[in-house]
DNA sequence: AAAAAAAATTAAGCTGGTTTAAGAAATGAC
DNA sequence: GTCATTTCTTAAACCAGCTTAATTTTTTTT
């Protein structure tokens, strides 16, 4: 049942069967087809989502009328607007399943019920907030030192599954860049 | 003693008297000058920082010679080298008093014994980087929708006390600019 | 298998923000 | 209070990456 979940979790802190039981009354599995979503702009962000399986993707849609992702989620990676989720405010974004995916929802009240119940699960969430930062601070290092074209280079070749699943537009707006430059730069390596 | 920080601690769980002594005991308070350093590039980050009096900065210096501070961290404010912190790993970073400053530090080995000891630590810690997410999460989005002259405009009228306290080279680096454009946009402003 | 829709490419012209260089103003140290 | 250093300003040339627009390729739907 879920085993990415558990697993991942079992990786930072110690989770007995009975603890396992427990937690599962928490979470929401969803089984999600392509392109269906788990959040529109505007809404409240009632969750935080677990990718058992598949690729989600975040955006919002800027005041061109673009599509600007900000992030993706791929297999055991926790996705959500913590902002909206905190503290309840609006949503600017869209959370969208970019294939068909399994995903495990955790709502704000589930949330924190589970924290008080299990205090393993706070230091769980602890520990992989704390990760989620260091990510942050790397990635933002990497936009201060590089290039446009240079983080492109960095990110197709530390990434290649990325490459692989999601469209090339698509990777385009994450890294903040145009479709044509994208194109640009390919012809250019090869 | 350290009001700013056992404040900060209250605001988010419950913390008795009894508590807070035992707390103590893994914080090693630091009175610095201006311009002292807490961790230099290549050195492994030993510790986290709150800022109970003054102003920190972190930078890293760039292929050109260039300081490009990436963080900056005022009154009531955490900061360390969350890769360098977690993982043991040498940083590329240099944090540095920016004014004199009184920091409280708590050390890799503290931190865990700490969080072991006092579960309300391992609680406070989890939000406080949930809120860390959420604001990364949120600058992310600035730097996708804003042009850098929104983006300085944003800033300078979002956070006046930075542009009081911090010279205007050092926000320039930090939202990513020139001084010489930070400069002309100042112009064109009045 | 054909039609429709979505994604990727190509190329020319343009612009927001950098680079370079020099001088002016403000700050800190003695 | 004066000298030395740090910080800020001005201006012109330049370029990385965007815009626009048209074409081609790939994918999806029927």
């Amino acid at each position: 049942m879920y085993p990415n979940f558990i697993n991942h979790i079992r990786k930072y802190v110690d989770l007995d069967d009975h603890s396992v039981a427990l937690l599962l009354k928490y979470i929401t599995p969803l089984k999600l087809k392509r392109k269906e979503f788990l959040l529109k702009e505007a809404q409240v962000c009632q969750s935080i989502y677990f990718v058992e399986k598949g690729c989600l993707r975040m955006y919002f849609v800027d005041n061109k009328l673009n599509e600007q992702i900000t992030q993706f989620a791929l297999e055991h990676w926790w996705m959500t607007d913590h902002f909206s989720f905190q503290d309840n405010k609006p949503s600017p974004y869209f959370i969208q399943t970019v294939e068909k995916s399994e995903i495990l929802a955790i709502s704000t009240t589930s949330f924190e019920a589970m924290l008080r119940e299990l205090p393993q699960m706070e230091r769980y969430f602890r520990i992989i907030m704390q990760r989620a930062v260091a990510a942050a601070q790397l990635r933002n290092k990497y936009l201060y030192e590089m290039s446009k074209e240079e983080f492109y280079q960095h990110f197709s070749t530390s990434f290649p599954e990325f490459v692989q699943c999601v469209p090339q537009y698509m990777i385009a707006s994450y890294l903040g860049l145009t479709p044509q430059y994208v194109s640009e730069l390919r012809k250019k390596k090869l």
